[in-house]
DNA sequence: TAAATTCATTCACTAAAGTTAATTAAGGCA
DNA sequence: TGCCTTAATTAACTTTAGTGAATGAATTTA
């Protein structure tokens, strides 16, 4: 089995031999092909992902539009939760490649913390760490005009721009895909001038 | 005692006798006076902070200048997070107004799990919970202009705009003070039109 | 392969925020 | 009280993103 998940959770908190077992049982692993949904409207309203291969895409949409809020590489966490609140707007996952992930829900949660105690300690690591991810992503965001976000995006996930359609990047970025096709226009006009 | 505090914990985890005498026994509620900083750059970098009264401005220096990340009323947890790395920028907290907060930092934490071990369950819906609230800020503040931002701000946190100064509220929503004053005359002059 | 969608680019125009600078108002302090 | 600093407003000008529409390119699908 591929054991980049238990790697992955090695970071935050050491495992036992037996903790690894009630890790691998789950039998969590699944393959999806690109442009598969995998969360829907009205689908279990908690899920942890982790992506071992492939690239997906969070949305969800706003005023008649899919807005994407993330996009989820190799070796990250994703964790999707609408809390209690029925009317919260609907989220969406889809692949934007073919993907391996390995998908845990809340029942499977409070069984696994039954068998190995410490899960919820490093529920808690993870979710703090992708609080403050999500608040320096906010920060960075807050301070940057769409031509800088851009510029970000280029020098922190370069990959993405291979791997993603520009007008899911568009709306990642928070403009219209009219304006990100001229902020590259001009960015590369500049550069060969 | 003011039971503020346990009233908020028993919002995710019901508490025993004994749990609610391990949190009064921390003693952790402490005031400040208007203007007087909380965290300052250098300070214990992991704190966890609740608002009985009063107001907390979060902020960090970008492009030397100060940029507010958040403000923390009544009722409301604070969770100051800048993970292990050193080159992150600095973050501050002040008071706004006269507060009366509790004050919790990483060692105290660990020892009141030894007492108390569904503290760490707590620790993770709370996390969990700010992740949610932060996540849908993030996509509502990517979705608006910033003249539809103030609006927001109108109808969701009022009394903020009686608190707060209005360079401040500018910063926290990522505009110049002189777009905030100017937003704010054009939407009075439409709704005496 | 052809038709049909969907996607990306370009253009002209509009609207709004940034920038710089000047003025007025308010708060803090000697 | 009056001075000094900081905050808020206003204005003229520049820059840039949104809008609507048209075109061409690339994918899908029949």
């Amino acid at each position: 089995m591929d054991n980049r998940l238990l790697e992955f959770i090695e970071q935050y908190i050491p495992l036992t031999e037996e903790e690894k077992t009630v890790i691998d049982d789950l039998n969590i692993i699944r393959s999806f092909k690109k442009g598969t949904m995998i969360v829907e409207e009205g689908d279990i309203i908690r899920d942890a992902i982790f992506v071992l291969k492939g690239c997906l895409r969070s949305y969800y949409i706003w005023d008649g539009e899919e807005k994407t809020s993330a996009f989820t590489t190799e070796n990250e966490p994703l964790i999707l939760l609408t809390g209690d609140d029925p009317n919260k707007t609907a989220h969406y996952v889809d692949c934007v490649e073919d993907s391996i992930v390995t998908l845990g829900n809340l029942e499977m949660e409070n069984e696994t913390v039954k068998n190995f105690p410490r899960f919820e300690k490093l529920c808690k690591l993870i979710s703090e760490q992708l609080l403050e991810k999500n608040a320096s992503s906010f920060a960075e965001f807050k301070n940057a005009s769409p031509e800088q976000r851009f510029k970000n995006l280029l020098k922190n996930r370069p990959d993405l721009l291979q791997r993603v359609p520009q007008h899911q990047i568009a709306s990642f970025l928070g403009m219209k895909p009219q304006s990100l096709s001229r902020i590259r226009k001009r960015l590369s006009q500049k550069s060969s001038a």
